[in-house]
DNA sequence: AACATTCATCGTAATATTGCAATATAACAT
DNA sequence: ATGTTATATTGCAATATTACGATGAATGTT
């Protein structure tokens, strides 16, 4: 069907793959990396950084934005992007947990 | 197109993309804690643990396996599948290491 | 041998994702 | 006002994912 049965899952397991959904992309991993290298959040440079066209790199900043990792202001005339730290240390406490509760005991 | 762009991206950006995809759905997130959980490996009580149809846990058990994170033998009569914890342990270093290169410098 | 059990695979339908051209919007510059 | 630049949205095509029924293959049971 290609629909989740979401309704199946625990609320802790529907976080974490929403939360690995949105670095289950190579562009969204690389913009992720670039935001947050860019000292002074100077941004847009994405589209030439990345080399997807401007749509789909603006695709892909919904997507981390609405996991909401994405914070942005205005730099003088230029529109900057910023990652939301708090927000992404919490994606980091989150897959850390599950592989620290995740310990196989077999085999 | 639904095809990603893979040839833009570092071989860093793809490997923990796909790692990412793995973990990205709730259902394998499940598999995964079960297998792991299970100490003597006793195994496709998954089907009626996860809750979704028997083709459907197969399909999900591929991805892990095709991912190296699937092993298995006989136990008896029965077939038990299990973590391969050194590939497990290879996913969460990559992981690890993108959040903890992946520092804000920014805002 | 006949049947049951366990798991993989095939075929198929529904839905999601990815990517881009075209267009819209918003702010600034001339 | 008009043009430019930066970003978002829309619409669409191609492909991928998710889910399951039906079927197949392998093994164990009677």
């Amino acid at each position: 069907m290609g629909a989740s049965k979401i309704s199946l899952h625990s609320s802790e397991q529907i976080e974490l793959a929403e939360i690995a959904k949105v670095l289950a992309h190579p562009a969204r991993v690389a913009i992720l990396q670039y935001i947050s290298k860019q000292e002074n959040c100077i941004c847009n440079d994405i589209v030439d950084e990345v080399g997807l066209s401007q749509p789909t790199i603006s695709q892909h900043l919904q997507v981390i934005r609405k996991a909401g990792l994405l914070r942005g202001n205005f730099e003088g005339r230029n529109f900057s992007y910023c990652l939301d730290v708090e927000r992404f240390q919490e994606f980091q406490k989150t897959i850390t947990s599950f592989f620290n509760t995740t310990t196989a005991s077999c085999c």
